[in-house]
RNA sequence: GGCGGCGUAGCUCAGUUGGUCAGAGCACACGGCUCAUAAUCGUGUUGUCGUCGGUUCGAGUCCGACCGCCGCUACCA
């Protein structure tokens, strides 16, 4: 049986959900539904960040303690999640004792194959921040950035990932994966990062407890980033189940917005590489949704600030996820507003999709008593329908979900365009009105699944609306694809408008 | 500064290896229809494919320069 693991990076609970993280999300959500529709095994992995330096010092401001200072937070990232009807298969948690033995056993291997050494090091320390800065980010050159107070330099003891290492093995599997890393112009940016040369990156502290002990050396935890990273390999067994970990790792898809490529594309692999695991994950990389070309933002004004659930409030979850999906193509940066999603809106979710079952319920109550007649096999819809399959499977494949949904919608225009040229409702109940109904009906009901992997409630009520039992969810694709699947002699409900037109 | 990305119709974007590549959807205009959520169907307008050169029989599609926008340069999708 076909596999497919697919992961979302883990939010870092200093912050709550915004737009953005919802958009990395949702394709992750598509994604995971689309290869389930297909009758793959599939693992769909989330979950929050919980270490490190601004964890500790949020929760002191709050008078918590880390951990449930990141309770709280993460539990922010669950609800989020439930709202937009995200299907995870696991929600991992940094500070879980599972993920703890995986980061702990792997960089140990790590270690032992000696890509991990101890080195001094020393820079600008700022006390007030408990931490370090490079000398580019100090005002004048000794002032802290944030605190405006002189710095000191100080020095620690920190172990080192040999990651100068890795420069040539990285970029002979780039050479040798063309799909390591998509699109190409990501793909590009990370080979450039890593011909721009590697210096070995420090992966521990001594300044903080609040993160995974090192084995090897008392007082020392893992920087939050490297144990980040590993939770990837932790959700499916890594430490402790191997045999599942064997099996679900060569399939692994990782999305991930543009801003943490050099940690996926660059120092993920490379300790991947040094404790031995491979095949190396497929990695997609996207933008970012950009409110009025700024950058969204927890701490923005209002505009930028938008919450998932505030969207959630005035469009609705699947309108919300279809724009998400169809607007913004994976890969470069997009616009996100209001004028947007309600253009989508009323385009293709009131006029198209909500229109056509609203046309097709009304004339089959009229000229078929309310039952809905079966297609006809010859019926030029067929091949449409054949045609648009092959797209939408072609573009899910590609990890395209805008060319899945794009590909999907010209089946409903096709569809509103024959029964404009056949006019049923002004004919005479018969054979031929029977054909061109139940056309419109079998396209209905693949569109239903075609499109559920982007809309989880909506497609399920057109299912039952024209009379089919079970929900899109559960077919398997392609069979279920298939021209022919609606039977006829089935109620068929009008029902209220699915997506009402918006202002 | 270094490295990298982007610039195609009003908007969002497609455009494999150079030769019906000047496109799609939305918006807009006109016409049709009235089953439907003022929905739908048909037809159509707009672009010197950022600029200037070059390679070529032929270039959004390759090369160079330039202009504009943006990203990364060690911890926010």
């Amino acid at each position: 049986m076909a596999r497919f693991y697919v992961t979302t990076p883990i939010y870092y609970v200093n912050d709550v959900p915004h737009v953005g993280s919802a958009y990395t999300t949702v394709n992750a959500d598509g994604l995971a539904r689309w290869h389930r529709l297909l009758g793959d095994d599939t693992f769909f992995l989330t979950g929050t960040d919980e270490h490190g330096l601004k964890i500790q010092r949020a929760a002191d401001e709050n008078g918590l303690t880390p951990q449930e200072q990141a309770d709280q937070t993460s539990e922010r990232f669950k609800e989020a999640w439930k709202l937009l009807d995200i299907s995870y298969d696991d929600f991992i948690r940094t500070t879980e004792p599972r993920h703890r033995v995986a980061v702990q056993q792997l960089l140990q291997e790590i270690y032992d194959n000696g890509d991990i050494e101890l080195e001094t090091y020393e820079g600008p320390y700022c006390v007030s921040c408990e931490g370090y800065y490079a000398e580019s980010d100090l005002i004048d050159g000794v002032l802290c950035p944030i605190h405006l107070r002189p710095v000191e330099t100080l020095s620690e003891e920190n172990y080192f990932f040999k990651l100068s290492r890795y420069e040539q093995p990285l970029l002979d599997w780039y050479a040798a994966h063309p799909d390591f890393v998509q699109p190409d112009s990501k793909r590009n940016e990370a080979i450039g990062l890593i011909k721009g040369g590697l210096r070995d990156i420090s992966i521990t502290r001594t300044s903080l407890d609040w993160g995974v002990p090192v084995p090897w050396a008392d007082g020392h935890v893992f920087y939050v980033w490297y144990d980040a990273l590993i939770n990837y390999a932790t959700a499916v067994g890594y430490g402790s189940e191997p045999e599942r970990f064997e099996q679900w790792w060569p399939h692994v898809h990782h999305l991930i917005g543009k801003d943490i490529l050099r940690f996926h594309c660059v120092y993920w692999p490379a300790m991947l590489l040094s404790a031995g695991i491979e095949p190396l994950p497929h990695i997609n990389v996207h933008g970012f949704l950009l409110v009025g070309g700024e950058k969204i933002s927890k701490s923005g004004q209002k505009l930028t600030a938008i919450t998932p659930a505030e969207l959630v409030d005035e469009f609705g979850v699947d309108p919300l996820r279809y724009h998400l999906l169809r607007h913004t193509p994976l890969g470069a940066d997009g616009e996100f507003s209001f004028e947007a999603i309600t253009e989508r809106y009323n385009a293709d979710l009131a006029n198209n999709l909500g229109n056509l079952l609203s046309r097709v319920a009304t004339v089959v109550g009229s000229k078929c008593d309310g039952v809905g007649p079966a297609p006809s096999p010859a019926s030029p819809l067929a091949a449409v329908a054949a045609e648009v399959y092959g797209a939408v499977a072609a573009a899910w494949d590609a990890i395209s979900p805008s060319d899945a949904l794009d590909a999907t919608w010209r089946l409903i225009r096709e569809t509103n365009a024959a029964l404009e040229a056949a006019e049923p409702w002004k004919a005479d109940p018969g054979p031929e009105v029977d054909a061109v109904l139940g056309d419109a009906l079998e396209v209905l009901r693949i569109v239903s699944i075609l499109a559920s992997p982007a809309l989880p409630t909506a497609p399920a009520e057109v299912w039952r609306r024209i009379g089919l039992p079970g929900r899109p969810a559960e077919q398997r694709l392609p069979h279920a694809a298939e021209w022919g699947g609606y039977p006829g002699r089935l109620p068929v409900e009008k029902g209220p408008p699915l997506f009402p037109r918006k202002k």
